[in-house]
DNA sequence: AATGAATGAGTATTCATTCAT
DNA sequence: AATGAATGAATACTCATTCAT
């Protein structure tokens, strides 16, 4: 009896990460990103997700709310990468700043479908919503990077520059990068990409 | 047989450079540019061109085919555009070069809707076929880049770096500008933009 | 035999005079009185109730059949109400015929959810079946109306009348005020009703 | 040329009355007459009308509009009957107000279908906007009856009344004989209507 | 060439009903 | 008995395309 409710509860606990919301989440997240809004139907979803297409609606109210949960839900992840690097940002080293583009460049190329959603959205600013959620969050990363320079400057370690501009050029050239590039498992590609990086912080290769 | 390609030529060219067709034309631009291939109807595209509906089908047979044009007419600029430098490519100095940089960003920043159309298609590789023109245009975009790195290294402008990488990230750069910086007036936004498009190059600012 | 009926008086006893199945009943009464039959979903009946979605289901197997009970059940009473009164019609006055005409207006408005329902029905006599049942209680009502036509022309305390276009008369004019005029609370409105009424048995107010 | 403009400008002017959007909007009428507004759907209304179910929208944006139509449009003419009498009040004789009676009766149940719309709104106040018209209407048909009333007593063929109460109970009675009754072709029926209907009047038959 | 009415395939969403817990 | 997740039939509405004028 007791082990049941406690099975009960903690099943209606995760009702948020149930295993069939993971899995329309999933679908959701494939589809949009390889074929937009639009031409993503539900039907098509569910198919992908193994349910009806009635249980859609069962975890997602609307088409919508499925789509917003796919651009904003991953960058939970992607703030938190961002965090646990901010914390111990007083004790960077030029060593440390190669391994966190290293880690930048191969989670854009990695997260495709993730990064992929978010420029559909980024790219029709007109259209949707959800781009005050992603501009600020564009906000925090290119402060960030913004802080890293003020850094390595200070340090040493990085030439004299606007932290502005290299924040700014940065995340373009990730974003550019993950866009213009498919190939995500050329070895050769990426390493070309973390060494133009590096240039956009002044560091000859 | 030359009298047919004649007249076709004629047709085609008067076709082709009809008022009504680059109303039209730049209706769907605008249009698809916002709002992506689904979203944008045909009514729309009459209304902005200010022609009735029937008329769009007169100058283009399906949505797609206006699509496909608004995506690939425009690269014919951008190819021009390129071509000429090529031709004298063996006099270059940087500051020709630092002037094409210029070009390039500014270019990017002010044929918004041109380029919006060309991520829109790029960012869904599995949705569109024109992929193919448009790979074609990168390739020779970045072939143009990786000759200007290698004359600017043989002239001694240029510091030592892998071609193909400059090349490839600097094509993701401008594309990443454009794609994530919607404010084309900021002058001082561009400016950052083209010091770090130099960087890309090993130039120090 | 007689043991079974016993036992499905006394399970059919229980089950009609469960708490939640007279809450679930009210909560039909009251919506598809408001918002007709289609409007109104199970869902929207189980919060009404205070009960959870599947528990309607419990109690009545079908939407059809909630809105079945909804528009026959309370006809048990009505009819109670009436055949009381006839069972002592030898002995009619004309102070008595008064008061019947008092009761009936005044049920009618205060029935507003049991006759809105019936009168949804009435009014689409394509679509539904209960109107047999519905026709035998107005043929019911219209010949009691008939037989008291009868007994007051009898008595002298009603004029010379054909008493089958009373009848008829007298329940559509109560069927009309019931649809027409909302304000149950409006004593004047009422009371207008009843001095009408009484003219259509021929007795100036 | 002339001519041409003139037939076109004829087929535009007459775009309101169309002899599809009149074919459309009967079809409505009869079948949300038949089966409320839920249950009819646009697929039946295009069959009946014999149109495809696109045509409907080109005529009636919404189902919404084609019931508000089906609604309201009828009571331009029940307006205009009600209105050419009122102009010649002051002359009004008994013989006359028999004869509008009788006129009523005989509309009330040849306008099955409109009524029928109109009391499905009215049977429904909390969900139907279409109300407020309704009611403006209903309020000049009282005043319009009571006016008569106030005239037959100042001339003497009516006794004495509260012209308010005869207004109400006289609507109250036409639209619940229309309610109750279907067999409009019942000539007996009718002219007990009538009857009754002048007994509201305080005339006995 | 220009127009816009007619068409019907396709889509998001609703909701009665079933059924496992 | 009570619950609510899962299902899929049904429906309003959109929109590219056709075609008669």
């Amino acid at each position: 009896m007791i082990d049941q409710s406690i099975m009960r509860g903690g099943i209606m606990a995760r009702a948020r990460s149930s295993k069939k919301r993971e899995d329309i989440f999933q679908a959701g997240l494939k589809l949009f990103s390889q074929h937009g809004y639009s031409k993503t139907t539900i039907k098509d979803v569910a198919e992908e997700a193994g349910v009806s297409f009635g249980t859609v609606f069962t975890y997602f109210e609307t088409k919508d709310q499925l789509f917003h949960a796919c651009v904003t839900e991953p960058l939970v992840e992607f703030r938190e990468h961002i965090m646990e690097i901010r914390n111990r940002l007083e004790t960077l080293t030029l060593q440390q700043l190669k391994q966190i583009i290293d880690q930048h460049v191969d989670m854009f190329f990695e997260k495709e479908r993730e990064i992929r959603v978010i420029q559909y959205v980024i790219g029709q600013p007109e259209r949707f919503q959800e781009m005050e959620e992603l501009d600020s969050f564009a906000n925090e990363f290119t402060q960030f990077i913004q802080d890293i320079v003020v850094i390595g400057m200070k340090k040493g370690f990085l030439p004299n520059s606007n932290p502005e501009e290299v924040g700014h050029g940065y995340l373009a050239f990730l974003m550019g990068a993950r866009l213009t590039y498919t190939d995500h498992k050329n070895v050769q590609l990426t390493n070309g990409f973390k060494n133009q990086a590096l240039r956009l912080f002044g560091i000859g290769v």
